[in-house]
DNA sequence: AAAAACTTTCAGTAAATACTGAAAAAACAA
DNA sequence: TTGTTTTTTCAGTATTTACTGAAAGTTTTT
């Protein structure tokens, strides 16, 4: 191996260990972060077993990652003809990557709050008293705000590149 | 206590429950979204040991708790006069709230992954080989799109409510 | 059918995170 | 100054989350 693979060695697995450390700041943990990280810069689909030796880490915690990444639509399992085992894949489009987490953060963050407030404005509609009132206008604000947010999520996920680039340099650019 | 108050109690304590709940959804842990939601509900600024008795927690974990919230902007602390001791006020408004996230997550997890990616890129600048060139590209390609978020972030940050829901209702409403 | 190749689950363990309660430090009052 | 109130820190503990390695399950081949 000449010396510029060996450089480009370091670099890839720097970044994959620096990914890895943000995913702990994401609230994700650190392998699953790492794992997307590792098959975003392989060129090759790669099989659980190259997974478990690139980051040394054992068969269950990559088959519990790699499957939670297909959870979340950021990798996808492909197969190669004359082999029998499964190959994941990352999707490297930003965009489309954006798109997926968008999507998956709003269903599983954005809905479920949407739900406790709907039900705490409903069961507190039409009370009186200045501290019911105060609350249920509360309920109220966070509910259209975060309903708003919700379908503003939904729009963002439907748009295709070029055209959401476009309307972001009109505001932005 | 009439019956309306009791009723009022428990929709206020099932809310901070569940906002405690989301919290770990989020990413950030049960006690500190509790008591976020437990000074948005308070009609006036509350006491470390009033937050406490309420949600039934240490002097020790309500005070890192709060001071935290302190620190991502969602709360701050008040006196009252001829009190000694410092009450904690959350912030109300919903737009308010949303820039303050806004704000804080850029900056510890937007901008620190924008730090990996710029790094990255830049070592691998101008290495020969395919390998190379897909990496690089890559980074790029990650760069651009997280660095464009963080420009965005700091413009929403930066907006009024009232621009900013003129804004998005021209685009989606 | 049995064997081989591969995937999935899970009990046990390791590591990280959150919380308590009490002691130390700081701020203020007498 | 000394005593009182309030805030902050932190060692020890509890809880939660992540990970391992091996067994069980599944699919495909012979």
């Amino acid at each position: 191996m000449d010396e510029t693979a060996v450089k480009l060695a370091e670099i890839r697995e720097e970044f994959v260990a620096q990914w890895g450390v943000m995913g702990i700041q994401w609230g994700i943990n650190r392998t699953m972060a790492q794992i997307h990280a590792f098959l975003m810069i392989s060129a090759e689909p790669m099989s659980t077993d190259e997974v478990m030796e690139a980051l040394e880490i054992s068969r269950g915690n990559a088959h519990t990652n790699l499957k939670d990444l297909v959870g979340w639509g950021l990798i996808r399992i492909v197969t190669k003809k004359g082999e029998r085992k499964e190959f994941f894949e990352a999707e490297k489009g930003v965009w489309e990557m954006f798109r997926r987490i968008t999507v998956e953060r709003k269903r599983r963050e954005i809905d479920p709050a949407l739900a406790v407030l709907q039900r705490c404005k409903a069961e507190s509609e039409g009370m009186e008293g200045r501290d019911a009132v105060a609350f249920h206008e509360q309920m109220k604000e966070l509910e259209e705000f975060v309903s708003f947010a919700s379908k503003m999520g939904d729009r963002v996920a439907a748009m295709q590149h070029g055209k959401a680039m476009q309307l972001a340099f009109r505001l932005f650019g």
